[in-house]
DNA sequence: AATATTGATTAGAATTATTCTAATCTATTG
DNA sequence: CAATAGATTAGAATAATTCTAATCAATATT
């Protein structure tokens, strides 16, 4: 039984990034970077524990969010606040911004070169840039 | 002793977005609107209760937060969530957008002109974009 | 003018989201 | 192969926010 065959991409993608492959970061990297049909999740705490809990993959709550936010500092996620109790891990971590679909709660990418930021202002002095997050709220019109 | 004349300019801006002039409510407004030594605040729900504690003003936290609510749904306000827990409440309405200093936690003002945003992409059918925020993550550089 | 009625407002209690830390596990060393 | 050290996990604690029953205030009624 080769049970840590199919598994051996995400061992070595943990591994990569210094992170234990263990059971449970395994089972959620597979969640996360493996589902089935489509890759690009915008996924809460919340939510990842229900498909863990689905999925029979015994882990906490507390482990759901420390590895999300061990996943972020490795640069495998990025995490997204939209609103105050509301924010997404997204596996696309490729330069983009977010339409945020206020009525829903849903969030949508928009490929980097659609949102073009011309002339930055220059960063205070002592300090440097991280990231710059664009999010466009939405609102659905009655229409 | 003519004790609401100090806050006739108060009673009529809460008047005018519909929000009866409370106890608490004008109490908060002047915490917010008329703070001695420029206006333009981030504020969060807790240090706004400390102020007003310490303002000797009686008012619960969950008053707080409704009120910073009401306010933000009327335009007095806006809201900025920065990370998680953070959410700032902003008493610059005008059109601008935000440095976020991460490892301070501190936010800071930018010009509305100083980011200029061109093509922005379509809003998909049936929405239209509510607003558009743009928030420049900053580290401290070890300098 | 006093009282009743209705709806707005407040704040204690409850909930939700997140973090902390002691217990557990895993890798390495002697 | 046990001991040690450090990483990882998850129950318990905390922090942030919301809910809802009680309170307050405005208007209507007498």
């Amino acid at each position: 039984m080769t049970r840590d065959r199919p598994y051996s991409a995400l061992v070595q993608r943990l591994k990569s990034v210094g992170l234990r492959p263990t059971r449970q970061r395994l089972a959620l990297a597979k969640l996360l970077f493996e589902a089935p049909g489509g890759c690009d999740r915008h996924i809460t705490a919340e939510q990842l524990h229900s498909e863990a809990v689905a999925d029979n993959v015994r882990v906490s709550l507390a482990t759901i969010y420390n590895s999300l936010h061990q996943f972020t500092g490795a640069g495998l996620l990025r995490e997204v606040v939209v609103e105050s109790g509301r924010s997404y891990f997204d596996t696309n971590i490729t330069d983009h911004h977010h339409f945020y679909f206020e009525d829903s709660g849903r969030l949508q990418d928009i490929p980097g070169e659609l949102v073009q930021l011309e002339s930055l202002p220059t960063p205070p002095g002592g300090t440097r840039v991280a990231r710059v997050d664009v999010i466009i709220r939405l609102n659905e019109t009655g229409e």
